[in-house]
Order: structure tokens, then C-alpha cells, then sequence
DNA sequence: CGTTCGATGCACT
DNA sequence: GTGCATCGAACGT
């Protein structure tokens, strides 16, 4: 069942760790994808220096500062899709970061959405919605979809019953000003979350107890 | 495995 | 003109 408006008109941090397990849906014209998001980041506020509405409001952060349960996509580097859900209400600039996907529908399609970039070769389906650029690329999501309603059929998210555990914090990914937040949230040890290795959660097997 | 580095377009100063 | 909420090809181990 696809997420009511409500879920989203609640504080960020708790909209962005309740994301985790939802499954992000697109219906294009190409067909359906969908994957469970295992990793998102919270961008919160004009006082958050790594929030586009840093600056205060602009015609690109639009989006940012409008009603709750919208999407917010924009182009980065020149080259990358970044796919947003807006949070908070109307007024209160703050959204969360769709970061990675665990592939559930739609996987032959993603794999000649995320091919039509490269020669060719088979990319494995835990790399597929891999990261914020590569996520969008596989779902369709474009920049024809800012503003885009999350209520509506086409683009939302969806209660599946689907249950992370070892959810984890850390720093958000890529950014210097406002690393002292933690508000990337994760699903610790899942291959599909981007970034390197994520630490482990369960201590050494063997600690040394000689320094 | 790991790390480095160039591509690329637009918003903003 | 500058600086990105990035990706992956091309190297080195």
C-alpha cells in the first residue's frame, strides 16, 4: 500500500529511519521498477550547510520548502539524477536522500537502463541501484519527476512488510560542511548500500591484548 | 581487492 | 568563473 501524505509530515530524521525497508516504486512508460531502500540521508533546514536550502529559498530549492510528500530531483556533477522526498511542512525546508535500492521489480529493465550508459557487460543486481546516481539511472527517475507527486500512482513509496535489522548511523557521504551530523541511516552489512565496506557491527573476533 | 582522477551541466556569486 | 549530496574506468597491490 502506497505511504500516505502523513508519513512524511513528521520530523526528518524520524521520516528518513522509517524509510528503510520501504519499497520506492516507478511506473514509466518503459515499465516498473521498484526496490526496498536500504540507505537514505537526512538534509534538514537553512542551518544545514549541506541542505540546498542553505542559501535560503531559490528557484532550484523550491521543492524543498513546498508541502510534504513530494519529490525533490536534481542534476549533480553535470551528470547524476539525485532523487529526494520532501519532509516537514510547507515552510520547513528539509528532505531525505534516497541513497540505494535493493532491486525487487523490474531488474531486466534496470540492467538496460543502467547498460544504455556503458558498452555493455552484465552488472550484478546488488550494484544496480547502488548509490544516489546509479538509483536513479536504474529506476527511470529524471528530472522531469521534481515535484512530482508521491501520493500519486506513478512515483511513490509502498508498505511491503519488508524488515532491516542492524540499522545503522553515520556522517553523511561526500559532503565537508555539516559532517558533525549523523544523519545518513543505514542497513549495516547489506552489499547494496553504497560507500566501502561498512564497518561491522560485531566486535573483532579476537581482540589483541598486547599493544 | 584498493585508490585516483576525469567527465559533465547547471545554480549560484 | 566556481563548486558540487557522483560514477566508473584505469590503474596499482
Amino acid at each position: 500500500m502506497t505511504l500516505p501524505r502523513a508519513f512524511y509530515d513528521r520530523p526528518t530524521l524520524q521520516v528518513a529511519t522509517e524509510l528503510i525497508g520501504k519499497v520506492l516504486v516507478h511506473r514509466s512508460a518503459d515499465g516498473t521498477t521498484a526496490g526496498a531502500i536500504v540507505e537514505v540521508e537526512a538534509y534538514i533546514g537553512e542551518e544545514d550547510p549541506a541542505c540546498h536550502a542553505a542559501p535560503g529559498p531559490t528557484a532550484r530549492n523550491q521543492p524543498l520548502y513546498g508541502p510534504p510528500g513530494f519529490a525533490y530531483v536534481y542534476l549533480n556533477y553535470g551528470i547524476h539524477n539525485l532523487f529526494n522526498v520532501i519532509t516537514e511542512r510547507a515552510g520547513q525546508p528539509a528532505a531525505v536522500l534516497i541513497r540505494a535500492l535493493e532491486p525487487l521489480d523490474g531488474l531486466a529493465l534496470m540492467q538496460r537502463r543502467r547498460a544504455a550508459d556503458r558498452g555493455g557487460g552484465t552488472i550484478p543486481d546488488h550494484e544496480l541501484c547502488r548509490g544516489p546516481g546509479s538509483l536513479a539511472r536504474a529506476m527511470g527517475i529524471t528530472l522531469d519527476r521534481n515535484r512530482s507527486d508521491l501520493c500519486r500512482r506513478r512515483l511513490c513509496l509502498e508498505e511491503r512488510g519488508i524488515v532491516y535489522h542492524d540499522v545503522a548511523w553515520s556522517a553523511r557521504i561526500g559532503i565537508s560542511a555539516g559532517a558533525e551530523h549523523l544523519w545518513r541511516c543505514y542497513v549495516a552489512g547489506n552489499r547494496a548500500v553504497s560507500g566501502k565496506k561498512s564497518p561491522r557491527l560485531d566486535p573483532p573476533r579476537r581482540a589483541s591484548t598486547f599493544a
